[in-house]
DNA sequence: ATCTATTCATAATG
DNA sequence: TCATTATGAATAGAT
């Protein structure tokens, strides 16, 4: 149909192709249109141009997904169940990671460890003690944040202690001067990082470094 | 095109709409397939006839499935059904569960605590005294199995070693007297359980009860 | 199915 | 991209 006929193959020059793409497509799919009307018939049509562009027909109150259902109970073929296939594994393989890391947190928890054997209990011991030892180093950190902050709050202490005992020898001074002193002073103690508000929230509680039996035993006497 | 002009609407001829539903078919199946040679375009037709007999078009060397992933990416629609979905979402919760499970089996093993504040690490603590309390416990039920063991193990070294105090007094009784007594001591030996065993197996290391400080200072002493 | 009159789709062209 | 048109293709209705 047309000028002339042409043969079924692939046309060479690129604009042509395009051109006959444009129009065989609306074709295509006002055929699809019809023969859903007339036959009642539920198609679906979905075309890419070479270009990537997309086009889709789908007969009017059918949605694509319940077509596809379809096909896959018809046709017998897979489509999406491979993805389906690899999610599940993909869920298996990570219950089975998660049920063992949950049995090995249980065992450092000192759960569920009767069943375990001579080696196991080794095993185990061995990264308990890695975790106390950490454990250990991490709070003697703390505790030397505690006191670098003590012995800081301590000289700020004798330093306006100092000034006031000035203040009171000498009458001549005003409030303003005395104000400002304590201003400077608080500054000091407003800086301290992170670590020093952590030791804040934390002082009403026992010293944890003596509910652990310390590395170094000769630490306590450090204090 | 035929004898006379149709209008697109239902043909309500039964037999009339069938036949002209596979005259169609087979000019859409022929449309799509010159199409997609002439313009080199992907092209899918799915159509299903009222009856339910499933036809369908894939240009060659294209696989649906992946046309109905390009589908998914250019259109944004949902093919896959609330299945797919589910599983992703599950896995997405599973791997959550699998990172903090991680982070807290490494914070037990004493690793990546230095972003732990003050009132974390009092939780790890208690957590590891547990688990130093139930692996202690454990390992006193191996020494007590051990010495269990060992005391069963002497005393039958002693009756073995008074019947062959015996036999040394009475040259009388022959040789195989003699294997025969063996090898009832034998068989006491080998039929402790498995936890002897692993107390074999483990012989050679160093004795763990006094690798951990114990919790009953006094418990050394016991041996 | 096959035939064929007719309508339709479209290749070539502007 | 749009319009025109000659031509071949598709197909409705009949057999």
């Amino acid at each position: 149909m047309g000028r002339g006929k042409i043969e079924i193959k692939r046309i060479e020059n690129s604009s042509n192709r395009q051109v006959t793409y444009s129009k065989r497509r609306n074709g295509l799919m006002k055929k699809a249109k019809e023969i859903s009307v007339l036959c009642d018939a539920k198609v679906s049509v979905i075309i890419f141009a070479s270009s990537g562009k997309m086009h889709e027909f789908c007969s009017p109150s059918t949605k694509l997904v319940d077509m596809l259902d379809q096909y896959h109970k018809l046709s017998g073929k897979r489509l999406w169940d491979a993805k389906h296939e690899h999610l599940d594994n993909e869920i298996n393989r990570i219950k089975k990671e998660n049920d063992s890391m949950q049995i090995e947190l249980r065992h450092l928890k000192g759960e569920d460890i009767t069943t375990l054997n001579y080696k196991e209990l080794m095993v185990l011991e061995e990264a308990l003690d890695n975790g106390i030892s950490a454990l250990k180093s991490k709070q003697m950190e703390f505790v030397r944040m505690m006191r670098k902050n003590n012995e800081m709050i301590e000289e700020e202490n004798q330093s306006l202690q100092f000034k006031l005992r000035q203040l009171h020898l000498d009458p001549m001074n005003d409030h303003d001067n005395v104000m400002q002193s304590q201003g400077g002073g608080g500054v000091v103690y407003h800086h301290q990082n992170q670590i020093a508000a952590d030791y804040e929230a934390a002082a009403a509680q026992m010293p944890f470094a003596f509910r652990v039996q310390p590395m170094q035993p000769n630490l306590q006497e450090r204090f």
